[in-house]
DNA sequence: GATGAATGAGTTTTCATTCAT
DNA sequence: GATGAATGAAAACTCATTCAT
């Protein structure tokens, strides 16, 4: 019934609000189920009928992330501006979505690995990692191949290494403003650092 | 006296090796107490007269490697060789003392944000890590700043976001090879993505 | 509801009896909540679904106590007799009250002090204490005044004094009745004190 | 020797005092025989060459209160003047003694019954209290009775009745002082319920 | 007689998950 | 499909006491 898959999907959307903001405030392990369900308004057993195990939010937040950025990649790529604009602004778009939520971020970043551990799912995990990062990095790689082949990147240089040393800039700029307390603008700092990338230090 | 001492230590040996070990192998928290001491072939308590309490050991863990890696950046300092090759082969001694224990690296990493966070001691842990990275950073911008007086590196640029970049790279090389369960050099990764910071990838 | 209401019931019930047994047999700290589960015949957590600490089950009992104590006040206060009949009558049935537990009535009244030291609440304890010897000594207070206006009291003394002197006998029965090993009757005992007060012992 | 001697005393003592501090400021659980040996500046072992258990160390501070208390009472019986002053003094000095050491003895008070409760000394335990008791009311009924026999105090009472009743004020002052957090003089507080004993408050 | 490292039983509390209603 | 009472494994930490040196 659309009435009754209505509701389910309020009670779903409910218990991953709830989820979101109590993780935010007191960390993955820090928050009890009973808790986001006493908040969420629902008996503690409703919340097994919609996520098997609590470790499983974890995996439904980052589903969600995934998504969004991927739609954010493809949207960058089709424009039609030079190639250092787009992986600039390709970088900048994704730091700008993260700035939304730098908490909860910080959860399923730290505690990932851990959770992922004890339940004997390294495998999958590192593979799903693994996944993720080479695709944030093959779309890299494809602009900058792009680059080359309009002429505005050396192309003496293996693309891939430039695609990870880009990556590593964001990265290093993601991560840092991570352990950060202070309220600054992750997106602004990457920026001067892709510059040195394309300019280089070497007289 | 020096029987005491010698059985003492070997007892705070045994603890820490075997901790480092299941720690390795299972996860902070995967790992119990109880365990550890079985293993070490001691009782319970024991455990206690040597660390006050389980999450001391991480402490004692972290200050270990500190300590190493500042030997490490000091030797590097004071060698008489191109700027570009003090800084290379700085960040790649540090890697290399990494590629011995990359579990524990990674279990340190991952698991310190949460621990502090419940613990309440998130400032001294936000003042611990700037300190400790700005002191990393600080290091490179002063090779930076030599490089820049040396006439090897453009000298209009800030040596901070020279530094910073370079940190990047290094961090970035870092992050990626914990990640991953491949057994690859870190080190030389690092090396070649060093080079087009020098170089830069612009035309 | 109503069946699930009343096996609840009937566990907090299980659960209390069980512990005020136990408490009475083995004291407070000799008492395990293991013991406790184990002999209501729920498990382990279930105690605490019902009392959040081993402690809570403190108050709980001082509850109980404190408001049949309130109750036997009132009724003898309202009755119409001469005051030193009140005033005896009133004793004498907190007396009997007590006379029914004289093991958790000294596990109450011993472990109180040492209980609430550790946790910090020394004020609200002392509030407690004071604010419940005062409501009884208040009530000998208005007693006195009554039987002062009627006559039946010298009214060249202090009430409050007179109140005072009153519990003193009434205290001093208890302790001396909680202290003792033997069997007598704490009720009768207290009632040949309180002639000496009326009547007074110099010449 | 006397050497050797003196320093087991020396050392006896310093045990005994760095208790008596440590108990007053965090009760006797609260403290443990680390902390003692540590304040003490001697080896945990040694501490059980003086005393076998940590609880003995109760049983030697009530021995030492005892003993004091008995010469208190022998002082005041043996002098010439009225027995009313006698009673008075007797009791006031107690209470002075006591005024010096209002933690230790709510200590000794509330701690005891719990402790020897577990340890299976009940029946000893009762014996002392008792003993202590009926030496405390055997004294004040001696003085009673010498009152009678001088024809200050009315003769047609149980000489029993009076002393516990004189001990039921002396007692109440006692506790009502110790479970009160107030700074006020509990001997004074005594005096004047003493009066009403021998006044009486009936017309 | 002093030392202090080793012992290990003992305790409270937490919480994800299950399942009868 | 919702409920929430029951479950019980799990885990860190304490501390009086012992005993080899």
């Amino acid at each position: 019934m659309s009435l009754r898959e209505q509701k389910k999907k309020e009670t779903r959307d409910r218990i991953f609000e709830t989820s979101s903001r109590l993780f935010k405030e007191k960390g993955f392990e820090g928050t009890t189920v009973d808790e986001i369900t006493k908040e969420a308004g629902i008996a503690k057993g409703t919340f097994f009928n919609y996520f098997p195990t609590k470790e499983s939010l974890l995996s439904y937040f980052r589903e969600q992330r995934e998504e969004f950025i991927i739609n954010i990649m493809q949207d960058q790529m089709a424009r039609e501006i030079p190639v250092r604009e787009k992986i600039e602004n390709f970088l900048i778009h994704v730091a700008e979505y993260y700035e939304k939520d730098r908490e909860l971020l910080r959860l399923l970043f730290f505690e990932q690995r851990r959770l992922l551990m004890s339940s004997g799912h390294s495998l999958s995990h590192g593979d799903h990692r693994k996944k993720k990062q080479e695709l944030f990095i093959g779309m890299l790689a494809d602009l900058t191949i792009e680059g080359m082949q309009k002429g505005e990147i050396k192309s003496d240089i293996d693309p891939k290494l430039v695609a990870q040393t880009l990556h590593a800039v964001y990265f290093h700029s993601l991560m840092t403003w991570l352990h950060s307390e202070d309220d600054y603008s992750f997106s602004k700092d990457m920026s001067a650092k892709i510059d040195i990338i394309f300019e280089g230090i070497g007289v």
